[in-house]
DNA sequence: AACTGACGATCAGTATACTGATTAACGGAC
DNA sequence: GTCCGTTAATCAGTATACTGATCGTCAGTT
């Protein structure tokens, strides 16, 4: 348990002239590392299903809230708008999601998931769960727990810090509802 | 201390149909969270030096091994091959590293920091340190320690499962000296 | 000295992550 | 009923993060 593989993880040694040693020891150079291991795992575990972690967000966002424009869906899964555009736009043309022109709100257009996209959505789930074991690996069971609370709290108490916050829904917004199924 | 501010953190609810709740947990959501508002604070702390983190990071990599060729920078700053010669072209044009051919092997690029770059280095020290401070506020003193440190086990042990892993220099290995300098 | 496998740099192509500006539509104040 | 501040979507532009291919070079084998 708990080998170090050889990667300078926790010396606190200093090198030659500067100090590059202390760079392995900022927390935003290990959170950019470890988000790295979480994308590759991600996507060696996904393989099959031909999808990013950002568009397996967002099926699983519009599962919950289907019908949301594009706004509040890049809240709800803590994208930039621009981005969350760009996004739809390639899940729609891959057949994951359909986009309407909403009747309320002119400028709107709501999103729902497809069958296509929930049926992969319902695939990829268990390779979703790989991925987190696979990446707490290091941990034992009781620090992956409080890992979690303390990448949560950081999450949220920063929440507003971020250039592209967590918007909860407000209750009994958005959510056009699909016209025919339902 | 510890105050909610609304996002849901930790809830353990299930919503109507489908589960978006659930992935606000997953670590690999968090993670990109974390990183994103990383990324945010660097922004805004180190405004004046028109600078992002990986070009900070390419600094302080290259004040403690200045010479080194683009292959082994991008192993010892944790980035893809391509995307660390575009990094340093960046730099280039800013000013911020030199560029020169190796006289020892012809395919080699020899990367150099610059008056310049070093400069600005010493000046965005104390910004960064302010980064890490930011993000760490939501955790007590004992849980940075513990967090960090969970940080480096994970990236440290999956680091061979990231698609662009760490790779620390090899004793005696690159490192071309810099012509009448040094 | 020619051959071959490995390697550094680069290119083309794709996906994410932003900023700032623009356009069209909404909605409340007057 | 028009004006005006706000907002959803989009566009242009920039930076990061990759994959797979190519090109020139290197180094060890024969």
């Amino acid at each position: 348990m708990s080998t170090n593989t050889g990667v300078p993880a926790t010396t606190g040694q200093t090198t030659q002239r500067g100090d590059a040693g202390a760079l392995y020891q900022l927390p935003g150079h290990l959170i950019r590392r470890c988000h790295q291991i979480s994308v590759a795992l991600f996507f060696e575990e996904c393989a099959a299903f031909d999808i990013t972690p950002q568009q397996y967000a967002v099926l699983r966002v519009l599962a919950a809230n289907d019908g949301v424009d594009q706004i509040t869906l890049a809240g709800l899964a803590a994208f930039n708008r621009t981005t969350a555009g760009e996004i739809v736009e390639r899940m729609e043309g891959a057949g994951l999601v359909g986009r309407r022109n909403s009747k309320l709100d002119r400028r709107m257009k709501n999103i729902f998931i497809t069958e296509t996209g929930r049926r992969l959505l319902a695939d990829a789930n268990a390779a979703v769960r790989r991925v987190q074991e696979r990446l707490l690996t290091p941990l034992a069971r009781d620090e992956r727990a409080r890992f979690i609370e303390y990448l949560a709290r950081i999450a949220s108490e920063n929440n507003e810090l971020s250039r592209a916050p967590l918007r909860p829904l407000a209750r009994g917004r958005g959510r056009e509802r699909t016209s025919g199924t339902a």
